[in-house]
DNA sequence: TATAAATAAGCGAACATTCACTTATTTTTG
DNA sequence: CAAAAATAAGTGAATGTTCGCTTATTTATA
């Protein structure tokens, strides 16, 4: 419902009707509409992150470990289109700071190490932590965002691919390492 | 009101109240809530697309210009936060892809122009218009919403400065010209 | 030019509907 | 049969929207 019809076309009545239960249902699981987003926020946010992270560790080198972390990206964005553009939707709301650092929790640390040994390693020019950030990861979620708006700038139709990916993430490696 | 308590706390009434008119009188200007919110997010999308070409022109060298573009949008976003924080806030509603289309008219057609030159000059390295786009904007995004958000990822305090700006540039150039 | 007619702009009060949430009752379960 | 789970049927408050009416400005008429 959030997807199809936003925050305005959400209500706790037509919810219930929805899923086919009563509105004091809702009220048995979840305190109030505010608890209930956050916890569709926050349950989103954590297999969001732990995707991330699978067959991910901060030790490795540091362009297979980027590379995963986009294959994880990617993976999760085009399985689950609908809770991402939910997940978007809250963290744009009022509860957006509350969801993001409950979800982040485990998230921050791993990359933090990730980073700071590949700096370590010589593996990648030393700068910003946020300025890694915006170069290491802005280009994929540009390129996501127009796979989900179907169209990329202009209007032209645009399918996210593995080709895509690959030749996006070969340029942040250039962009990247010393 | 739409930024400051988001889409839920945003009602005709209350409208009306804080601009000290009658809520009838809303309905002279706007054919209903709907119509309203459209209006306002075209016409912030007009302005920002127009700042965006402010003293560019897709014949530049594609350095400068790509500069001049990172420059305008910085500046807009420094300038206007609420207005940015807004047309987001629009953009992520159910108006989303109308408001987008609108005001993305004019804007679209400089840049794919900005970009064929630039390749057909052998200032920027071939690739697919969205990789293009991803990597020349991305990372500027990804900046500008931690500046937004007022800290970068951990949650670590972020200000968005020159500086910042300008290491992040030199990479995406380094990624992008052959 | 003085006055009447027409138009534009705005308003308060009300409309039906929907909202988040509650209570009192029934059904299910162990 | 007792506890837990689910429900139908509400609650007042707030929502988007409209109605009938007033005031101010412009245009037309005598």
């Amino acid at each position: 419902m959030l997807v199809e019809e936003g925050f305005q076309g959400f209500s706790m009545n037509r919810l219930a009707k929805v899923c086919g239960v009563s509105v004091a249902t809702l009220y048995i699981y979840y305190a109030d509409k505010d608890d209930l987003i956050k916890k569709i926020g926050v349950e989103i946010g954590k297999n969001f992150f732990c995707t991330m992270l699978k067959d991910f560790s901060p030790d490795m080198p540091f362009k297979e470990g980027l590379k995963k972390q986009w294959e994880n990206r990617a993976k999760f964005a085009l399985k689950y289109p609908n809770e991402v553009a939910c997940y978007d939707i809250i963290r744009h709301s009022a509860h957006g700071d509350y969801i993001l650092s409950e979800s982040l929790k485990d998230f921050k640390t791993a990359m933090g190490s990730f980073f700071h040994n590949a700096v370590a390693k010589k593996e990648l020019t030393p700068i910003g932590l946020e300025v890694f950030w915006s170069i290491a990861y802005g280009p994929l979620y540009t390129l996501l965002r127009f796979h989900k708006e179907g169209k990329s700038i202009g209007g032209s139709a645009f399918k996210f691919s593995k080709k895509t990916m690959e030749e996006a993430f070969e340029l942040v490696i250039k962009a990247l390492t010393p």
